[in-house]
DNA sequence: TTGCTCCTCACGTCACGTGAGGTGGC
DNA sequence: TTGCTCCTCACGTCACGTGAGGTGGC
């Protein structure tokens, strides 16, 4: 094959591995044309156009939008494409960034019904629980007397933080007397962010279960009372309501899997 | 703000984040309705809605197709959602690695220009250049009389092994008697492929530049075979002829900026 | 009456892929 | 004549955004 040998579309795509369609739209576009039609309107390109396409290559393996392709083709000195690699490394570095918040997101389920998935559901239970980095809201205010008010508030802050909405959120209740007195309307809220501010800290955590809606915790605040008072044991600090199964886990409210946790502050002889 | 409320799309699409041609499309595909119409028309919508809308939300933040989510919106078991979070960061890993591509390619030109723009493009010059893998293709066959044959030949071959052709290609001769006899004929072409089999190996280089098109060396091989007798150096083992500004570079292709490397093997006193 | 919110089309986006329907050369 | 290649529309894709043009309630 020589230099100046005419091509049809067929063995030009052939060679260069680009379908005819892309070509043909290349050439609508302007963007890259053959060097020749023939009076029937066949389009003829020629070898070293081959070589000359991978420019276009390129660029769309660098995800560089079609329209930049067009602008960028050309640039009379090398530094100029220096500039517009390293411009879209930024981009690049956009994508990436939303890549790694979707793998961290789906960590965080992953790892919330996992631990559904193994808990005894039925049973007040001691567990030793590791370090968990999250965002705490401010002081809830339920004066309205509505439990959305505070929640959709706390989601607004959330939003003021770039605090993804996506990740879940719990409740967080300042002392066990506050859960006791009115389980289901926590002190505030927390977003299990992985880069969160806060932390709920490591330690042994008495931990219970219940099935049900947001707030539906049933007689669970009673039992681990009970379980505290027959074991002696003494717990101290917040109390943890996380949803490990919540409406995206599972269908039916009913359904929804709460786990309640409070620090044990040491065990009564 | 009570529970069975009626939000309009407005204040509906405030308290979300989720914009009102979001919400209406989403009406159309029926993957998410407001529970009731006007009579006018109107939407409306609920507060708990806003927390079941989350789900879409997730799902978008996983990059998971709207498709895809109106099918995987109902699942009656976690383990149901357990295995499309998995399944999803297979896809998820796909991506990663067409962005890792995208960054490999990035590198491999900015290392190329930045070469080229600090060379000392007149002189012949012995320089330490460190290891670099490459893929090396098998030995051309220039018996058609043309060029373009092995160098498709070649390009063919790296598309069955899964190596693209937008990484960059140089051309090997396999001594450097080969060289001075036709250049501008490499024995072989390899890919400056970040993750090839073969390698340049490290070590000192006898290295000159040429400017101009394909093959277009000019009194370089002259110069280089000069520079080394008049400086006692012998080389020795193949050489490599790369483009370090090729067509995607400069527009012009009398502007291609060509760099010959050749190991010298010992210098005589 | 003015301003605001809401509605429903309909078209644009992006980079092609996929027919449909027709032609031309061997 | 058959089969192959080529052509040009035109429509579909995907997840909305953006008007245009009109309505309804305060």
């Amino acid at each position: 094959m020589n230099e100046q040998d005419l091509l049809s579309i067929k063995k030009f795509s052939d060679l260069t591995g680009i379908s005819q369609s892309k070509l043909r739209y290349y050439d609508e576009l302007k963007l890259f044309q053959p060097i020749k039609r023939g009076e029937n309107g066949y389009r003829y390109y020629t070898a070293s156009q081959a070589i000359a396409v991978n420019c276009i290559n390129v660029m769309q393996h660098l995800k560089i939008p079609i329209k930049r392709i067009f602008d960028a083709r050309h640039h009379e000195t090398p530094r100029q494409f220096l500039d517009i690699l390293k411009n879209h490394e930024l981009e690049l570095n956009k994508e990436l960034f939303r890549l790694q918040q979707a793998y961290a997101l789906i960590h965080a389920y992953t790892e919330l019904i996992s631990e559904g998935l193994n808990a005894d559901e039925n049973a007040i239970t001691t567990v030793y629980m590791t370090e968990k980095p999250i965002e705490i809201g401010e002081l809830n205010d339920y004066s309205s007397g509505y439990f959305y008010d505070s929640f959709f508030k706390f989601i607004g802050k959330m939003k003021e933080k770039k605090i993804d909405s996506a990740y879940p959120v719990g409740g967080f209740y300042d002392s066990m007397d506050i859960f006791l007195e009115k389980p289901g309307e926590p002190s505030r809220f927390f977003s299990q962010f992985p880069t969160g501010r806060d932390k709920k800290e490591a330690g042994e955590y008495l931990v219970g279960y219940a099935r049900g809606n947001y707030g539906k915790l049933g007689d669970l605040p009673e039992r681990m009372k009970n379980y505290a008072k027959e074991n002696n044991i003494a717990v101290g600090g917040p109390v943890y309501e996380i949803y490990l199964f919540d409406e995206i886990v599972v269908d039916d409210p009913n359904r929804f899997l709460i786990q309640v946790s409070v620090p044990i502050k040491n065990k009564r002889k």
